[in-house]
RNA sequence: GGGGGCGUAGCUCAGUUGGUUAGAGCGUUUGCUUGACAUGCAAAAGGUCACAGAUUCGAGUUCUGUCGUCCCCACCA
């Protein structure tokens, strides 16, 4: 027989456990139709990243929610998996070229592509195993990747239904590009923070006169690809130069003075220069009033051959050039400082340039309508509520989706280009010859897709979709989502209208958001502040559970949390309770042989404590059923802690210490059933511990993880005798707060007496109130005090308590006592008329309401009565 | 400009459909090596639930407004 050591180590058993489950195909999801499947899939981290808080709080909820329903009996599947992260991986590559000297560029495509799968295969495995540190319980048999087989076949259908349906297209718009990366990005991927800028007063020669337009510009390089200047059409100031013609400086081109709604007369001097390659407001405009769109700039921020003399400088540079000779021509009539928002990339963090460019686009109108009827359908609930209004914020507000980005690293797109014809060929399989003129020189597209692209085909690229299998078929739809409120917009939306588009079904029927997981200041943990905390640390000094168990407690559904140390150590002390709980039972069950609790004759503590196990799994069922995850682990360690260590099992030693032999093995038998429920409801937040504990156990067969949960019983609720029993309970916590008060020393026992009509239900408890209480002895009464001795008293639920004491009382210190108590009843009893005595709460309350109300009034009324004649008596 | 969160004990936060005396952890005070656990036990102090109205027999909880604070989106060149 091993044993149990006085202190929890996670140490000593987490790796070994979580090997052990593996052996066993604990996690496996193998379809069995008598069971209801519960489909989750797992948000695919980076497959270069490193596991952060954010992850461990994500994989804990959604560990939790499949154990849960993996002991329920469902088919529960867990399908984990890695993104591609075609952008993040791409730097970082480039990034170890350049370390070597070298340039993508240099390298070549094959070479590069080369790489980054070497990349993947070294780093790739390093998430996994942080994850499985963690304890979560996914079936890695299914483990899937973004561009692995599989989702590679999903993505190029779906990219070709959505092109039949002509809702991909290819157009020259205005899109954010990164000439840091030297790609185009989505609306999403720009980060927009306020920066410090000028704003350039520049004048505009108007045509033939000596007259000059003023501008204002905060990128006076893109002047140069100015094709007007507009104004607003109600502002009289300068509704005469409407159609004018303005000569370009530095330039000697002429662009016209035009009218448009979009100018604000209330900004700057009224007229804009209008810019259609560089800005998305001003490329409307152009479209509006057909306007040439003439690009300054190329891919890499340097000024293009359009800029004329400014070719080849960088942006910043030829900036500096152009406002310094604006100012030799005497054309610059100020500089202010100016604030403004300024889109940077979301991964290298260089100053975006809007531009024009041709690129790929999802049209997202028609996609967009049916994701918004499904929430508002209530097919997939968000949980908590409010997600969904951000959600259809979104939507209703969205613009078409860029999907094409100028890297290597991801899914190519997969459109062909005839060489001969000019024919675009879009196909699911590489095509050989162009359907048009029959030419075998086809070429493909040179760029990939944005990664969210195939992350959007994530609930059913991994069950085989396109293709009918028996995982999509049993699986799909998912049941629950789990994720953060940050990834609404790119991930959970384009799931949902890709999922509805692509399978005429949602892809998960619940949506759990959560918050944020913040440093101990509440800021957000990032890699610029270095305020991260590593899981992995954390793991390391005080195991999975505890980590696990401090990320979800006191946590509510969409709100950020802060993490702590000291959230973590009180979890910790949590689990080495658990641990010491059961190491009690565990020794004094040694050899013995334990009943079940069908065959105990219960008494009234044993019925208390099986109540309140009752309760506790239907409160922890019912929370987790409604993904309150933090109301579910703090009822849990509520029970735990509080109902069975510091009160059954304290009140099981004087039968676990006595002679009666058989009262020994009932209570043992109720200590087993007790912890053995309270393992299994606990495994879901604390996988390991739990494991280890049960295999200690005398009565355990097989493993938690794979036992059934716990189920409400109503014939074991026994709620009018726990109510009854709880009379024990505030007896004794009545005498303890009484020796306190008057400074009994708490090794010296008193002799209680006691005047109560629940003489029978104290008989049968004895030994239990003497020794958690501290007394010698109990004596019934009749009259109000002990045979005469010196008494303090004190009013309790089930009747009065009187200890002599002799020479400890002070009787000053004692009428204070008294009169406060009988401040806080005659408070009680006003609180009670207060309500009793308006007519209308007795009117229209409901009825178990008043009749409560009426009884407590009577309870409190002779409490009164009571603390009186001690008060009076003290004086006698 | 649009959308949303938060404001409850010294600190960090819970508070399910309105209904006993508003809870927890940490911290604080006092006392305890009580045959599982000092990563512990017992007792206690500490809150006019931001403010003002409204609805209701009854509001931390619902509605309106105000103040404070934070986030997301849009964006005036």
């Amino acid at each position: 027989m091993r044993e149990m050591q006085t202190t929890y180590n996670h140490k000593d058993f987490e790796e070994r456990i979580y090997a052990d489950w593996l052996k066993n195909d604990c996690f496996r999801a193998e379809i069995d139709l008598e069971k209801v499947p519960f489909t989750v899939m797992m948000p695919p981290p980076n497959v270069t990243g490193q596991l952060h808080m954010g992850h461990a709080m994500d994989e804990t909820m959604q560990d939790i929610l499949v154990r849960f329903k993996r002991m329920q009996g469902y088919c529960a599947l867990w399908l984990p998996g890695t993104d591609h992260a075609a952008l993040a991986t791409e730097v970082k590559v480039a990034q170890q070229l350049r370390e070597e000297g070298l340039s993508k560029e240099e390298v070549g495509r094959e070479e590069f592509l080369r790489r980054t799968w070497a990349w993947k295969e070294k780093y790739g495995g390093r998430i996994v195993e942080q994850l499985k540190k963690l304890g979560s319980s996914c079936d890695w048999s299914r483990l899937a990747f973004t561009m692995d087989e599989k989702c590679s076949l999903a993505v190029r259908e779906a990219f070709f239904r959505l092109y039949k349906k002509g809702l991909i297209y290819r157009g020259n718009r205005i899109i954010n590009w990164c000439t840091g990366c030297k790609t185009a990005l989505s609306d999403v991927e720009v980060e927009y923070s306020e920066d410090a800028g000028h704003f350039w007063y520049f004048n505009y020669p108007v045509e033939g006169t000596e007259e000059y337009i003023t501008i204002a510009t905060t990128r006076p390089e893109t002047m140069l690809g100015d094709t007007a200047v507009a104004v607003n059409p109600k502002d009289k100031r300068y509704s005469r130069y409407v159609g004018k013609t303005l000569c370009l400086p530095l330039t000697d081109r002429k662009i016209p003075l035009i009218a448009d709604e979009y100018v604000d007369p209330e900004f700057g001097t009224g007229c804009v220069k209008i810019t259609p390659a560089h800005d998305p407001n001003d490329f409307e405009v152009g479209l509006r009033h057909n306007l040439p769109v003439i690009r300054v700039m190329n891919d890499d921020g340097t000024m293009n051959e359009a800029s004329g003399k400014y070719a080849g400088l960088d942006r910043f540079e030829a900036r500096k050039q152009i406002v310094a000779k604006m100012q030799e021509l005497g054309l610059l009539v100020k500089i202010e400082p100016h604030t403004h928002n300024v889109g940077h990339c979301s991964r290298c963090g260089t100053t975006l340039e809007p531009v024009v460019s041709r690129q790929w686009f999802v049209k997202m109108q028609p996609l967009a309508k049916p994701a918004i009827d499904a929430v508002a359908k209530n097919k997939t609930k968000f949980t908590p509520d409010r997600f969904s209004k951000i959600y259809y914020n979104w939507l209703e507000n969205i613009r078409d989706w860029c999907i094409s980005r100028q890297l290597w690293w991801g899914h190519r797109i997969p459109v062909w280009y005839c060489e001969d014809c000019g024919e675009e060929i879009c196909a699911v399989e590489t095509p050989t010859v162009c359907p048009k003129c029959g030419s075998v020189r086809l070429k493909q597209d040179e760029d990939v897709l944005d990664t969210w692209f195939s992350s959007a085909l994530w609930p059913f690229s991994t069950l085989g979709w396109p293709n009918n299998t028996p995982d999509f078929n049993y699986f799909y739809p998912t049941d629950v989502l789990v994720t953060g409120y940050d990834i609404i917009p790119f991930w959970v939306m384009r799931m949902m209208f890709s999922g509805i588009e692509q399978t005429d079904k949602v892809p998960f029927r619940d949506v759990l958001i959560h918050g944020l997981v913040r440093d101990e200041q509440g800021r957000k943990m990032s890699k610029s502040l270095g305020n991260g905390i590593d899981p992995l640390e954390i793991i390391e000094k005080y195991g999975a559970d505890s980590l696990r168990l401090s990320l979800v407690t006191g946590i509510a559904p969409g709100n950020d949390t802060r993490f702590t140390d000291t959230k973590v150590e009180a979890s910790r002390n949590f689990i080495n309770k658990v641990w010491n709980a059961a190491r009690f039972v565990v020794m004094n069950a040694q050899g013995a042989e334990v009943p079940a609790i069908t065959d105990i004759r219960l008494q009234p503590a044993d019925r208390w404590i099986i109540s309140r196990l009752q309760s506790c799994i239907r409160e922890v069922t019912l929370s987790l059923q409604k993904y309150d995850l933090g109301i579910a682990a703090d009822k849990l360690i509520d029970f735990t802690w509080n109902d069975f260590c510091d009160w059954y099992i304290e009140l099981s030693k004087p039968a676990l210490y006595g002679e009666d032999k058989e009262r020994k093995r009932a209570t043992l038998g109720v200590l087993l059933f007790v912890l053995d429920n309270a393992l299994k409801l606990l495994h879901p937040f604390i996988p390991f511990v739990t494991e280890e504990i049960y295999s200690y156990l005398p009565n355990a067969k097989g493993k938690v993880i794979t036992s059934d949960y716990p189920r409400y019983n109503m014939k074991l609720s026994y709620k009018k005798e726990a109510k009854v029993f709880e009379g024990v309970i505030d007896l004794i916590k009545a005498v303890r707060a009484m020796k306190v008060e008057v400074n009994c020393p708490p090794a010296k026992k008193v002799h209680l007496y006691l005047v109560t009509e629940a003489r029978r239900l104290i008989a049968a408890n004895k030994n239990s109130i003497l020794r958690l209480a501290g007394a010698s002895a109990i004596e019934f009464t009749e009259n109000g005090n002990g045979n005469g001795e010196k008494t303090v008293s004190k009013v309790c639920e089930i009747g009065q308590i009187f200890i002599p004491l002799g020479e400890l009382v002070n009787l000053d210190e004692e009428r204070a006592r008294l009169n406060k108590e009988l401040e806080r009843i005659k408070g009680e009893i006003a609180r009670a008329d207060g309500k009793l005595l308006n007519k209308n709460f007795v009117a229209k309350a409901p009825k178990k309401l008043v009749e409560d109300e009426r009884a407590k009034k009577e309870k409190y009324l002779d409490m009164k009565e009571k603390v009186e004649k001690q008060l009076k008596g003290l004086f006698e």
